[in-house]
DNA sequence: TTGTAAGCGTTATCAC
DNA sequence: GTGATAACGCTTACAA
């Protein structure tokens, strides 16, 4: 089922079917109708291929995903959903490349073999070689997340620093005085992760700012890992009221550890961070949190890659958001755990 | 950079090349060594829709998800990561496709322009109109899921009709004579969602075998419903000690449902049902349930695809999985909550 | 208003 | 062992 067969059973040539179909060219009316019912007929669509061939392009971009056997977080499943989503709107496909680890050849025959307009790259490092690579081959991209060399590409991205110190000055209003920072697993923030990056950055500004007791440590993205590393910072600094963190997956096991302990949240405790608001808002008690608009991150995304794509030669451009603190009910005056009376 | 540069820099025919790459007809030795150091140095890449274009496939897969804006549950989530790792593997690329609601053109261009080789397809209804579609223009595609004509395709299904079956059985081996099942949400229910359906079919049966009685709710898929949904639950029906479902993302309100209820878990009430691995593992108590492995049925599915692709004649194949119920700490013997002494 | 034909980058058949 | 060349299905410049 191709445009010749098309043509043959309209009794026109197959450019008339083209010009027909893409309104490039005037049709008579009449011309017009008669195809289209063809066409109906025999549920003709273009081939892609071929038309991607003619056209030098394919009407698809990439979407490059941390390693699908590491679990997504919400938050990053939001992203995947609302670039999916912005693409489908734009009639554009989606072709979806895990990479890194042992996945490298899937990206590289996304990056190289024409197969996308351009890509949306997710989870990027402060050093990333998959950003050299679409520099190199001058693939049109556009970050989720950026690079240490930040104005060299363009990205839309959540600005952690500013979100986790707005959280340590929330807490400090407050009056906690002693805060710590549950950041993102070590390997993930040894390996350039830039919001583990920013945070910690974000936090030793904020503590030194106000004052207060720091302490940061990382913890693997799980609840038993939030578990144990809560249950262990209780001991280790008795002095702690709060804590903030952008680790979502960890948040359960950390609400737990404090159950165990008998710390009420936000009564003895105090627990607030980032995280996507679906999450937030299903926690008991609902987190007080920077809500992560994933949504309008994924179709920003979406839609400065279809700029780029129409003209390559842009200036770059970045998109930094810092969504306002949501007040929820995790959070709530300092009680010293261990004080004078103790 | 194309095959013909390729050829022209290493002093060969554009053939050659081919054939030097494809490894279908012998090269001598010394040619094929200076080709390749032309195509290293350029970095060439053979033309994705080119190929496509000649070779009459695409080694493309098509992954049919849910819509993006309703969020994916964990064991959705746990199959489009199996799905994209088993295809990586394979070496094949796999275009998203979001279907239902107002993305059907992204699912037709996916299916009628030759875009891909074949189609995974998941959230599969009773009656789908993708399959019938499907079907109609003869690409291959095995579904996650299957319809109330299961002969007619190859699909990948959990069998949840004897998995809640095997949960009442549980459940009533443990003393329990009043049991719930919570189901999904009611819309996908009457939608003639498979696995609601089964789950109904299950519970009844068991129920029946065993002499209980049973009470079923649908539940929408999220932590408040399903916290509301308990709670009502309680009030109607005093003389409830467990709980099955299938629903995951409800389990956490339920869960604080009953915790409100100063229903201790599994002390005062047992709750057991289907979930991901991953998440039972999670839940505060681990849940007793049948672990859903979304790795091995997703990486079933993308074999069985590969067949079909391969060969489009052979019969149909069905594979339906019943994991065994994992004894975590969420259930335990039944204590009535209104008995002879209330 | 419509038709003819070139060409996109491959692969594979045929010829040498 | 290698080279011309046709063909895949489409879009579009040129011709009528």
């Amino acid at each position: 089922m191709n445009i010749g067969e098309i043509a043959k059973r309209s009794g026109v040539s197959r450019s008339t079917v083209s010009y027909a179909l893409s309104g490039k060219r005037p049709v008579a009316e009449a011309t017009r109708r008669r195809i289209q019912t063809v066409i109906d007929e025999l549920g003709y669509r273009p081939n892609a291929a071929a038309r991607a061939l003619k056209e030098g392009r394919t009407r698809t971009i990439g979407l490059v995903i941390p390693p699908a056997a590491q679990r997504l977080t919400d938050v990053q499943l939001g992203f995947v959903a609302s670039v999916v989503d912005a693409a489908a709107r734009a009639d554009l496909d989606v072709l979806l490349s895990p990479s890194g680890g042992e996945h490298d050849r899937s990206f590289e025959r996304v990056v190289t073999g024409a197969r996308v307009d351009g890509v949306v790259l997710m989870e990027i490092r402060l050093e990333d070689a998959r950003v050299t690579r679409l520099t190199e081959v001058g693939l049109p991209f556009v970050g989720i997340g950026h690079t240490s060399r930040p104005e060299e590409m363009t990205w839309v991205d959540i600005d952690y620093e500013t979100l986790i110190a707005r959280c340590v000055g929330h807490l400090a209003d407050l009056g906690h005085r002693h805060i710590a920072l549950v950041n993102r697993s070590a390997e993930l923030v040894a390996a350039g992760y830039g919001p583990g990056h920013r945070a910690q950055l974000g936090f030793s500004r904020a503590v030194a700012e106000r004052g207060l007791q720091g302490v940061q440590v990382c913890c693997a993205d799980d609840a038993q890992a939030g578990r144990a590393c809560v249950e262990k910072l209780l001991v280790t600094h008795p002095e702690l009221t709060a804590i903030a963190t952008l680790n979502e997956a960890a948040m359960p096991g950390m609400h737990r550890a404090l159950a165990d302990a008998h710390l009420a949240v936000p009564g003895d405790f105090s627990l607030t961070g980032v995280a996507a608001r679906h999450w937030a808002e299903n926690l008991h008690p609902p987190l007080t949190a920077a809500d992560i608009l994933a949504d309008e991150l994924g179709a920003q995304a979406v839609e400065l890659l279809i700029q780029r794509i129409a003209d390559p030669g842009l200036p770059h451009r970045q998109l930094l958001t810092a969504p306002p603190i949501s007040l929820r009910e995790s959070t709530g005056p300092a009680r010293p755990r261990v004080g004078p009376a103790a």
